[in-house]
DNA sequence: CAATCGCGTCCCATATAGTCGGACGCATGG
DNA sequence: CCATGCGTCCGACTATATGGGACGCGATTG
């Protein structure tokens, strides 16, 4: 509320509040550096941090500052009030037993996936994934099977994810950049008519997944389930006959979230 | 701030949302029943809840409110910054492979049982534990280990936790409670000379489970190891063999915690 | 060894920001 | 058809959060 003209429109203080376990998360770990970050006075922070404290979203290490018991409590009971994750427990655990690789769930939250069950592999490098991260809808596989329905929307996310480096676009990067966007149009476009995705170590050097959505009793994609494994184990040939067993376990869990085929 | 004379004495508003997330964790789905266990007006609420939506703290469903993704994120970061939990991980493995039961590590917060990690037993039924649970520290074998030090608090605790219904004490009722809390000291303190603990079936009939306490580098228990599993599989001669074992989970976890030894 | 710096806590005056109360629109149901 | 309850918006009031500063403490530095 001081450089810029943004309007924050609510509640300043429990927004104040809620930045701060935000920071926290992402690493900050003294008062400080979120004095730095935030601009807010030293004052304020220790208020602030002090009700944090004891409600239990924060706490404090010999490190600094990190987030609290709390958080766990209720990021464990966000999650199994979920209704996605408790249906698809045990659907999962069948597909990972059966194909023996890396299974995951993700829904999509504030433009980026966000896994809710990760089981591990059985082989090959264990995969640095966790339940509660956030990843690039458009660079992986499983955030392209989210995005499948939404064409209107893979410009506009390729765009935002893609470049890291937005301001230096020489002109031949630009035009490598183009033909990339459209490369990508062309293969969402492949995928959507397929009902299925692929990652081919986009996201992560190494790493190949297939993944197909999960949907609803509107028909509409509420999650997504991928097999994921480091590119000895997925040849193309393998992808391709996991396509099936990876859509068989999304329709089972779709038809328990109540999807009784598509309309229209 | 209206019927009793508490001093919150903090930021009213960051409480106040704070507050509404507890609410909604407690199963709380719509704003009424928010207005009517808040006290707060309708205005006020759906200010807080909109903000608290746009932060992914809640988030609607068909059913109403429920907790939000953000949360998700937040405690599994929580989670896995938490030193004991990283570290524990590999040796309740172990463990859990060694014995087949249900293996937990827990830490105290606020006066309860909170679980970080939970290793599903393989056999028998499965426990409805859960991680980011909370349970009575002197019901549980898991919070009766991480009570062993605190002698002084023994009692406190246990008529804390203790009778389900303080007001209606009969005289007879009070002094069968009067020798239940003297035999539960006792077993505390013969647990406390032994340096495990047992719960024979005290928090969840048909549940029995042994406990040892972890310790950092300046010996204080800083969280508790518990093997689980339904009565059958636990005669007392079975607990005594696991005495020992979970003992070495413990230990091995409190090493790395850095314990080196009781001093003193 | 003295002096300085940075952290954590507390207090108080000010105006900012949250709360309240009510009006409005809409859907539901009697 | 009207009545009820939910969700949103608005403006006035003042309760409440803010920020400036003083204080104590421990660590770091000269």
């Amino acid at each position: 509320m001081a450089s810029d003209g943004e309007a924050p429109k609510g509640a300043q203080t429990l927004l104040n509040g809620l930045a701060l376990v935000r920071l926290v998360a992402d690493g900050v770990r003294d008062v400080p550096t979120l004095q730095e970050r935030t601009g807010l006075r030293r004052s304020t922070l220790y208020r602030l941090v002090q009700t944090l404290r004891g409600e239990g979203y924060l706490r404090d290490t010999p490190h600094g500052l990190s987030l609290g018991p709390t958080l766990i409590e209720l990021g464990f009971g966000a999650l199994s009030s979920n209704p996605l994750a408790s249906v698809a427990g045990a659907h999962l655990q069948a597909l990972a037993d059966e194909v023996r690789d890396t299974v995951h769930l993700a829904v999509e939250d504030h433009g980026s996936v966000l896994y809710l069950v990760k089981i591990p592999g059985q082989r090959g490098a264990e995969m640095r994934s966790r339940v509660g991260q956030r990843m690039p809808l458009t660079r992986t596989g499983i955030g392209k099977a989210l995005l499948l329905d939404a064409r209107e929307r893979w410009v506009e996310r390729w765009r935002a994810e893609g470049p890291a480096d937005e301001a230096a676009a020489s002109p031949s990067a630009r035009r490598a950049g183009e033909a990339a966007e459209e490369d990508f149009v062309a293969r969402m476009e492949h995928y959507r008519a397929g009902g299925y995705s692929y990652d081919m170590e986009e996201n992560e050097p190494g790493i190949r997944c297939v993944a197909a959505p999960v949907r609803d009793g509107s028909d509409a994609i509420v999650g997504a389930v991928s097999i994921s494994a480091t590119a000895p184990y997925m040849p193309a040939e393998r992808m391709r006959e996991l396509v099936p067993r990876v859509q068989g376990a999304a329709a089972d869990i779709s038809a328990e979230m109540g999807y009784r085929g598509r309309r229209r």
